[in-house]
RNA sequence: GUGGGCGUAGCUCAGCUGGUGAGAGCACCGGGUUGUGGCCCCGGAGGUCGCGGGUUCAAAUCCCGUCGCUCACCCCA
């Protein structure tokens, strides 16, 4: 047997629907707040994600789906959205219009991680991304957002990470004091042995408990903050509360993404495992230049679709649909509910029908299975008598209803039935 | 890339101190009304016991290898 690719899922009914809920929802939270959708290739040329996610990331260096297509160019699949999003702002001219502009994104993207739980090699994201402006008043628009997006979606119990990991400027002090903290103590695991000298801001995420116990004292980002870059944090922080956004500041919260300045944040969510991050994002004030553009700043999120299903509250069971099932018996009568299932469809109603001439005794069986609301039954005497039973398969009442206007009936009683 | 756990019917699993024909529940098909679902009863179909090798008179059961799944590390959504 052919199997799926390690790390890559079939997502099959009745979850395609409830993914499609909570991207309805996410839309209609995108259209409150002025975001509109781009629609964007899998494929980019890899150069494209080694200069906007940083070469020297793990994404870049180690995950990404990178390989020569017939014509030798390097191409990868996306790893993330945000480095596209801009590339094809760019691209277009969006850059000269007037004021934010702001986008949405849904789609999958591919990393080759070792898969586990909460992480695949294929997964979703409905990417945020707003251009132009550095005002913190529009970092609190986006977190605003994209709280509401999970709220609407009906994620309880999220937690708001918040730091800001400050500009190229503050950085710069700030990461000559770390590393003096760092090399001053022994004992790191070897992962931070090693990220100590490479990325000293990675050894905040780790794990272990004996380098986070090494590293209660150090220096934290938010102390080295320029001015500018701190007047930003603190506006930020005070509308969320003015909006009444509960958030955690983490000091130690690092993306792993090189873009990132001033506002990070992540939510996390509680049974996820250990990738318990819904979503996370941040600003980007470097990223656009870098990508050969104006010098303007950006800001953005991603939530993780997957991870968002999986911590979802369960859907309602027991419902029947609003679906109705024709049954048969006899060559006249299969040509007449053919018609009635052409027609109730023209009526708008889900209709569907068996066509292997089983027993009505199975064929109800199947619209029981399927859980329709109602199994229409048409026979010989129902021909002769011009009118259709109608069964009610939720508590067995029956009807007969003409032929002629049972397209008409249904749908006023399966509105009626909400 | 590293480590732990697991791989028996479509699904969830039992059986595994080696030994009578490989099982259960759910799902599926048929029958119990010749035109009526769900419940119940009866019957049926369905398995290279992941794959390969080894030990043995004998292996789903023990050993080795391999592939796969899964959780965790790394990192991220």
């Amino acid at each position: 047997m052919i199997r799926a690719i390690r790390g890559m899922r079939d997502l099959l009914p009745p979850d395609t629907e409830r993914w499609h809920q909570v991207e309805l929802a996410a839309r209609e939270v995108f259209r409150r707040y002025g975001y509109r959708e781009m629609r964007l290739p899998l494929l980019e040329r890899t150069e494209l994600f080694a200069r906007g996610i940083g070469a020297e990331t793990d994404i870049v260096a180690k995950e990404m789906y990178t390989f020569t297509d017939r014509h030798g160019d390097s191409v990868t699949l996306r790893p993330e959205a945000t480095a596209q999003v801009v590339r094809a702002f760019l691209e277009n001219g969006l850059a000269r219009t007037a004021g934010v502009k702001r986008y949405f994104l849904i789609g999958p993207m591919f990393r080759y991680e070792r898969p586990q739980k909460g992480r695949y090699r294929q997964f979703h994201q409905i990417n945020c991304e707003a251009l132009g402006s550095d005002a913190p008043e529009l970092d609190v628009e986006v977190i605003l957002l994209l709280v509401d997006i999970l709220r609407e979606v009906g994620l309880k119990d999220l937690r708001l990470l918040l730091n800001s990991l400050g500009c190229p400027v503050c950085q710069v002090d700030f990461r000559a004091e770390l590393k003096l903290f760092l090399f001053d103590r022994e004992g790191w695991c070897p992962d931070c042995e090693r990220r100590r000298g490479v990325n000293a801001l990675r050894v905040f995420d780790c794990k272990s408990s004996h380098c986070q116990k090494l590293l209660e004292g150090a220096p934290a980002l938010i102390d080295f903050l320029c001015p500018d870059c701190a007047r930003h944090y603190a506006r930020v922080k005070e509308l969320l509360g003015r909006f009444r956004v509960d958030f955690t500041e983490q000091p130690r919260l690092v993306r792993g993404l090189d873009y990132y300045t001033r506002t990070a944040f992540e939510v996390t969510a509680l049974g996820l495992g250990a990738q318990d991050a819904v979503a996370g994002g941040g600003r980007y004030n470097g990223l656009i230049r870098e990508l050969g553009g104006p010098d303007l700043p950006g800001i953005g999120f991603a939530i993780g679709q997957e991870r968002l299903m999986e911590v979802l509250p369960a859907a309602a069971a027991d419902v029947r649909r609003e679906l109705v099932f024709l049954a048969y018996l006899g060559a006249a009568a299969k040509d007449r509910a053919l018609a009635l299932l052409g027609e109730l469809r023209a009526q708008g109603l889900a209709a569907l029908m068996d066509f292997d001439d089983r027993s009505l005794k199975s064929q109800l069986s199947l619209a029981d299975r399927l859980e329709a609301a109602a199994a229409v039954i048409v026979g010989e005497n129902e021909l002769q008598e011009g009118a259709a039973q109608v069964k009610w398969l939720a508590d067995s009442r029956q009807e007969r209803l003409p032929l002629g206007e049972l397209a008409g009936c249904l749908a006023s009683r399966l509105k009626a039935h909400g």
